[in-house]
RNA sequence: GCAGAGGUAACGAAGCGGUCAAACGUGUAAGGCUUAGGACCUUAUGGCUUAGGCCUUCGAGGGUUCAAAUCCCUCCCUCUGCACCA
């Protein structure tokens, strides 16, 4: 068998690709463009597999286009905006052992390291070098003149300058403060993965009543005001410390200590604050200021005075907490009977039933009756007469009218805590801190939404599931805190004390790629908005711009708008958000984006591959020992959002199958036999294979695509050389066939077998895809085929069962007038499947009975009498050879002779 | 909490009203090839049968239909994403 050298096809074809500078791709009005990219990526580290997953992915949907004859345009651009680039440096610089290794590991020498620690963009800009080899070494079919690096490109950042001043214009830019999980020991913000505890905990607004003891404020923080009708009275805990704060408004709140620390990182700061010994409120009542009712303030040992203010309004009939803790305590002291005050139809005595079915043993048994108590009421609850002017309103909807009742009594505030606790890898435990003068821009708006729906509902989203999760996100979108501090990135074009953050500064940079390659000899000063406008948004001007724009001008809309976006499902509720929202918000409407392509996660042996794991094997690693096109086997690992298993041994396979085509190649010339029903079955198949392929290529089911235009299509050609076929023209024409389905895939293999065959152009550079043949299409043949297929597996059976060394074969085929009668049943039951009905328009006899005995077993393909004597007496002789014995075919008339299944005597 | 996806053989996974005992892959077993191992090839792998037959299954329960893994309802369970962070 001939030996499959990858090396040496793959270093082949690669120069030859960039020789002719395939890859490249101008503007040309006679032809069909096709636009797709990637998401950038950071450079700080090597790539591994799991990148290759969706890049790979991307080029192959690049070069089915590009063999359907258009013009492709696949570019690729580096991120270096934002914190992991300076972080990594910054650890560099402060010798931190594991941060050197992982450089190291990577290929980078002691030389470099020094070179990187506190300057992230050298970092950035070794990595972005062995992308680039990366990606050509696997066959990536990037056009590299248009690379360019968001934020570090001076010219880009012009653009991005331009962008959010257009935003601002449009009026999609506020700002404001907003709450962020914040480490008050590092002064910085508390990312998920910056997180030794709490990964998704998040910000939860408490609205604060102000309750009156005398002159002093108890400000009780909860999360459902609208119960403020049925609170009989105050929780503090003794155990605790409390403060008597001052603010320059003259109100004097009681509240915990601990509230006390947080309070500067989102209220003003106090002007005084005093020790206050709690246990002096004791017996004392407050005012409820929403109905002027005084309520006793009660020591309760539950109160937590790290979280909120150490003040809690109790609700008994409502709060399984408070109701456990009253109950105990009217025992000590005399109290009223608490006020119900909301009733669930389904549920009169929900309080009652919850504690029953939960318990109040623990904490644990209150904290999930408190769940099932307020999502019951949220859900089903209407607020009762007791409610003022809140009555009747369902809990759903009560919150905010509540606010603006509390509002009115001028008793509201708000703090915000997280939702569960937080720690930071430094140890200390996060906050939530209220980020001031932030700037956003407004993904909330309604109509920006509106339009951005409809226009998803329109666009090629693959898989079609997918299309539903983002037009969820766009429904969810609330505004973006479009800046930061720290890091790299562009300066916010109107507040310089901010940088524009890396999932702001990169929604529309596709548009950027269409003349990245021309902007960048122009200096940075030459680029002005006018020109923008003019280039991306057609705005005449008086001015006459020079060549270079107008080239610009002609690339962009040429190639605008996007054609294809491929990435990785996480990236659905943030970036693919941003950027159609972003499109819709600036460009107009023929310049939208139209595809998506959305995969999810590579995963080796059941684990996610990731770095953090160490389950990642670099590109060059695997190219070096496997070969490319082996490697690219991975882009078939799923069909759709699914996680996708990656498996080396499959290489292996693929290898042997790979050297079975070749061997058929180098032996071509020795297939000399004649034209017979083989070929017409192989050429019919064909035709079916081509179809199906390219509906799965188009879908971006490459596992799908893979099992035609390889497996199955390997398997038809082994079987067309079972059943006796030796046509030189026939398999000439379907191993060619088979480089051009497989090209996307495994491009450099699939060109060399392809020249092997045929001395002419390059599969890469020509409309070379398939085309149907509709005079090979023959569906009768490839169903006797099939009875060849399952007659054999017969044979086989009853062979074992004999278990003996068979003599004689005898392949007795049914009669043509069962034929007939099997035709017409298969014929009516496309209309009715009435077993009644059938037997009317057929003769009675043992045959029909039996035809007709399993209803699911009806005909359900046509048959044909001569083709399946013929099959049968042109795969004799292999037959024969198969089984070494005596083969004989002859017409039966015995009962077991059944059309589509011969009666076999085996002796 | 909100949203999305899903529960099929030992496992991964396809099928999405009749071609289904269930493709394809892995694992397992037997045989072939090989000095040997690996790789590769052939066959088997729900149960009962053993001249090609029958029976039972597709998370659980109910319903629609001549016909349901596939459509509808209820319940149970699993996974994924949720923003200032790339």
């Amino acid at each position: 068998m001939s030996k499959y050298e990858f090396e040496e096809i793959e270093k082949k074809w690669r120069r030859i690709y960039e020789e002719k500078k395939l890859y490249e791709a101008d503007a040309d009005e006679k032809r069909e463009k096709f636009f797709v990219t990637v998401p950038v990526m950071y450079p700080d580290g090597r790539l591994h597999t799991g990148h290759m997953y969706t890049w790979t992915r991307a080029d192959i949907f690049a070069r089915f286009q590009r063999m359907k004859g258009k013009n492709v345009l696949f570019p690729q651009g580096f991120h270096m905006t934002g914190g992991p680039m300076a972080g990594m440096s910054l650890r560099l610089k402060n010798g931190d052992e594991k941060a050197i290794k992982i450089m190291k590991d990577q290929g980078a020498s002691e030389e470099d390291i020094k070179r990187f620690a506190g300057n992230p963009l050298e970092l950035g800009l070794f990595f972005g070098k062995t992308y680039k080899s990366d990606f050509n070494l696997v066959g990536t079919s990037i056009d590299w003149r248009r690379n360019f690096i968001l934020s570090y490109t001076e010219q880009y950042s012009k653009f991005v300058e331009w962008q959010f001043r257009k935003l601002r214009e449009l009026g999609y830019i506020t700002q404001g403060s907003h709450p962020v999980v914040w480490c008050p020991r590092e002064n910085t913000s508390l990312g998920d993965h910056d997180r030794a505890e709490g990964e998704g905990e998040s910000p939860q607004e408490f609205t604060i009543i102000k309750f009156k003891a005398d002159n002093l404020i108890l400000p009780a923080a909860t999360l459902r005001p609208e119960t403020i009708y049925g609170v009989s009275n105050l929780w503090v805990n003794e155990n605790g410390q409390y403060k008597k704060v001052r603010f320059s408004n003259g109100e004097e709140w009681i509240v915990s200590k601990e509230f006390t620390e947080k309070l500067p990182f989102q209220k003003n700061v106090a002007e005084k604050i005093e020790d206050f010994n709690i246990a002096d409120l004791a017996g004392k009542t407050a005012v409820n200021p929403v109905n002027n009712e005084e309520v006793p303030i009660i020591n309760a040992e539950f109160v937590k005075t790290d979280r909120n203010t150490g003040i809690v309004m109790s609700v008994p009939m409502h709060a399984p907490f408070d109701y456990n803790y009253y109950n105990k305590k009217k025992t000590e002291i005399k109290l009223r009977e608490p006020r119900k005050i909301i009733d669930v139809k389904t549920n009169p005595n929900l309080m009652e039933e919850a504690i029953k079915r939960f318990g109040t043993a623990d904490e644990k048994e209150l904290e999930n009756a408190t769940k099932y108590v307020y999502k019951t009421e949220f859900n089903y609850g209407i607020l009762n007469e007791s409610n003022g002017p809140l009555s009747g309103k369902p809990v759903k909807e009560a919150k905010e009218y509540a606010i603006a009742l509390i509002k009115e009594k001028n008793a509201y505030d708000n703090f915000y805590e997280t939702s569960g606790e937080v720690i930071c890898r430094c140890g200390a435990k996060g906050l939530i801190k209220l980020v001031e003068n932030q700037w956003f821009i407004r993904y909330s708006d309604k109509q920006l939404k509106e339009k951005t729906i409809d226009w998803i509902q329109k666009m090629d989203v693959r898989p079609e599931e997918a299309k539903a999760q983002i037009i969820n996100a766009v429904y969810n979108m609330e505004d973006k805190a479009a800046t930061r501090n720290g890091g790299l990135g562009t300066p916010l074009p109107w507040d310089n004390n901010w940088l524009i953050e890396p999932l702001s500064d990169s929604t529309i940079y596709m548009a950027y790629y269409t003349f990245a390659h021309i902007i960048k000899d122009m200096k940075p000063e030459e680029i002005t908005d006018e020109m923008f406008d003019y280039i991306l948004l057609d705005k005449k001007s008086d001015k006459k711009f020079p060549d270079n724009i107008e080239k610009m001008k002609k690339e962009f809309e040429y190639w605008y708008p996007l054609d294809l976006r491929v990435t990785a499902k996480e990236l659905i509720t943030n970036h693919i958000a941003f950027f159609i929202m972003t499109h819709v918000a600036i460009f107009s409407k023929d310049k939208w984006p139209r595809g998506l392509g959305i995969n999810g996660w590579l995963t080796v042996n059941g684990k996610k591959m990731s770095k953090s794991k160490g389950n990642t094997m670099t590109i060059d690693y695997v190219v070096n020992n496997y070969g490319a096109d082996s490697a690219r086997l991975i882009a078939s690992a799923s069909n759709g959002m699914d996680d996708a298993a990656w498996d080396l041994n499959n290489i292996n396979g693929f290898k042997q199958k790979i050297e079975f085509i070749l061997e058929l190649t180098e032996i071509m010339d020795s297939f000399s036999g004649e034209r017979k029903l083989a070929d017409e079955f192989l050429l019919s198949k064909t035709n079916y294979l081509i179809e199906n392929s390219e509906k799965e290529y188009n879908s971006m089911k490459y596992k799908n695509s893979l099992n035609y235009s390889f497996f199955e299509f390997i398997e038809n050609i082994k079987n067309y050389i079972d059943y006796g076929g030796n046509n030189k023209d026939t398999l000439k024409y379907v191993i060619t066939v088979f480089s051009k389905l497989n090209h996307p895939l495994f491009p450099f293999v699939t060109e060399e077998i392809n020249n092997a065959l045929n001395k002419g152009e390059l599969l890469e550079s020509y409309q070379s895809w398939p085309e149907i043949k509709e005079e090979y299409k023959n569906e009768i043949v490839e169903n006797e085929f099939e009875v060849l297929k399952q007659t054999i597996s017969d044979i086989n059976n009853l062979v074992n069962l004999i278990n003996k060394d068979p003599k004689e074969i005898i392949i007795g085929i049914a009669g043509k007038e069962k034929f007939e009668i099997y035709n017409k049943v298969e014929e009516i039951t496309h209309r009715s499947r009435d077993l009644k009905e059938i037997r009317k328009e057929v003769p009675s006899n043992e045959f029909v009975n039996k035809l007709l005995k399993n209803p699911k077993r009806l005909p359900n393909k046509k048959l044909d009498y001569e083709l399946e004597k013929r099959v049968f007496i042109e795969s004799k002789s292999k037959l024969k050879e198969m089984y070494n014995a005596e083969i004989k075919i002859e017409e039966s008339n015995e009962d077991k002779a059944f059309p589509g299944k011969p009666m076999l005597i085996i002796k």
